[in-house]
DNA sequence: CACACACATAGAAAAATGTCAATATGTTTT
DNA sequence: AAAACATATTGACATTTTTCTATGTGTGTG
């Protein structure tokens, strides 16, 4: 995979607003579109529409258009990705400390 | 477990900053100090000791005193709660769409 | 074709975050 | 006890993020 912290950050941004963890406890209930989002959450519509932009980039939500409306859901794939990376990021190779006289 | 919107947040927010990723890849490693981990980052120290604390308050990171010293290192089960966080929030109890007449 | 609707984008203000220099705190050494 | 060292805290500033109002774009409807 080797993904750039730059990358690793895009993906993580999407957990780091209240509101968007909000908005993926509603979308765990299945694909919804913006228009009903709003309804559930107290944010203007450009504010949401924001917020799906971040957490479309981030991978783990994607969009699919339908008419005049945009249905948005959890991504599976994007979810599998954020889990490798976290899992990745924080594995550890070794344990012993080679710092400060070995203390 | 039943983390809080605000809790999810702070969790993830360890990952959201490019310098603090390259700490965990730092950290892989193993243990080290806050003076050895410096050398490596282009950061003031004053900096430095701002990301640990926010590593810290994830629980991914954890700090051990040891005289005048600082160990820090990746903490297993800062990690687990992470990807069972992750886990949790991005999991799908229902696919289908109600939403927008069923389109 | 004009209008209504769903959503995105632009631009500005406010809040949060990242950064550093200066200083404080706590620990070890001389 | 004083000096040196490692780290944390404070305060200021710059950048980024969140949020809103206003407006634009694309789609369907009367």
């Amino acid at each position: 995979m080797e993904l750039s912290n730059k990358q690793i950050t895009v993906i993580f941004k999407a957990l780091c607003d209240e509101n968007r963890v909000q908005i993926f406890r509603i979308l765990q209930h299945g694909e919804l579109c913006a228009c009903h989002l709003l309804e559930e959450l107290h944010l203007s519509q450009p504010t949401l529409s924001h917020h799906m932009k971040v957490l479309c980039d981030s991978g783990l939500v994607v969009g699919r258009k339908e008419g005049k409306w945009m249905h948005y859901s959890i991504s599976p794939e994007g979810a599998k990705v954020a889990m490798d990376c976290l899992k990745e990021i924080t594995a550890v190779t070794e344990n012993d400390c080679k710092c400060c006289n070995n203390q």
